[in-house]
DNA sequence: TCAGTAACGCACTAGTTAGTTACTTCTTGC
DNA sequence: GCAAGAAGTAACTAACTAGTGCGTTACTGA
């Protein structure tokens, strides 16, 4: 790896450890867990592969650990939304366009999910970590869904997780399955406009599911 | 594979052509294109390996006719709802119901759409057959919409393709992601009730979507 | 009936892949 | 300043995997 004449690169536990995360969450996202390549990954990383069984014990656990990080990344992004300032409308419309954006600029977390979700989860144990996350992002929704009630602007009885589930559905699906709906559908799902309108369509879908 | 004192087996060309293909499509649909084994489709479909190169050329065609004719089984089961003699309401939510229930029926087309999707869609070619279905399926939908806008039932001006995306998407989203949906939100997505109260969301969803 | 062809099967190969062994080099606490 | 352990490296291996060469067996049509 290293090439004759360089300095032996600093000795840094975290950045190697870092930098072999960072590569297998773009290797496992390209080509999921039993498409992507140990060896390609050290590689990516200027790691030795040694290396990922020193910090990660092998490629599932590695893999495990990718997703962890995908996750826990998402929620803290959706923590800093800080949506409990605005008034429930404006929140809502802006968690519905946040999620949109989140999967546009992160578009190897739903690769991710989708390959967690192939091996039916096994990758994913039960973790205080995410579940407490996943809690307060309910929560949050559900606070949400609740000032709106008080208000008079939503419906009261909404299933808070159903509703994130719709959030996340009406963008992810589209998102994820934009290849075999580019050529299905004979419409470019990427263009620019294509997907302002999807936006939109969304927001509204979410606006007509609430509103009373 | 033939074992002594057995009788050859009747030599048919179709039936082994065809026990190839539904071997492949629940490996494919289980594991991937990448963790499905081509010895074990073989194994599966008892026949040998060598026949699937000799009907299908390789792994990847293989995984090519198996995405298209998963396609073309859900398009035409589609055209059998006969939605065109239905007043504009039942007809959507019949194909709501239509939807939800065939993704629950057949959980590989999931697992194989989103492979398919994976490798970017270069496995499923543009395919006169499959583009044609799609139209008249579009095509379908727009007519309820038509039919619902006449009756002064559903606003106008809503998008065919974007209504079908999201029903879809809606289903198929808490269904794909069931195993981590499950761990994250700490609730069973697949028992019995939490099944029907999917359905009713949605349909409630789609609804408030197109009502006027 | 028999030649030609399509279906089928066995055994092999060349290349790949996750994981390991055995080592050297650097850093740090005392 | 030095022992001990942590970080890092290269070469290796055993098992696997897609794909093939080549021969055999059963239909089929002339």
């Amino acid at each position: 790896m290293r090439v004759v004449g360089e300095q032996p690169r600093a000795r840094d536990a975290n950045a190697t450890r870092a930098r072999i995360l960072a590569a297998a969450k773009s290797e496992f996202a390209r080509l999921g867990l039993a498409g992507a390549r140990v060896d390609e990954i050290a590689r990516q990383a200027c790691a030795n592969k040694r290396m990922i069984y020193h910090y990660f014990g092998g490629k599932e656990d590695l893999f495990r650990a990718v997703l962890v990080e995908a996750y826990l990344d998402i929620r803290n992004a959706e923590q800093e939304l800080e949506l409990d300032h605005l008034p429930p409308r404006e929140a809502l419309e802006r968690l519905v366009r946040f999620t949109w954006a989140y999967y546009l600029d992160n578009p190897e977390f739903i690769t991710l999910v989708n390959s967690a979700n192939l091996h039916r989860g096994k990758h994913l144990e039960k973790s205080e970590r995410l579940q407490t996350a996943s809690r307060r992002f309910v929560s949050m929704v559900q606070e949400i869904l609740d000032r709106g009630v008080v208000d008079g602007v939503f419906r009261p009885g909404i299933d808070p997780v159903q509703l994130n589930i719709t959030i996340a559905a009406i963008g992810y699906y589209y998102l994820t399955n934009r290849f075999t709906g580019t050529i299905l559908f004979e419409r470019d799902f990427m263009e620019n406009k294509a997907l302002e309108d999807r936006l939109a369509f969304n927001i509204d879908t979410v606006m007509r599911l609430v509103l009373v």
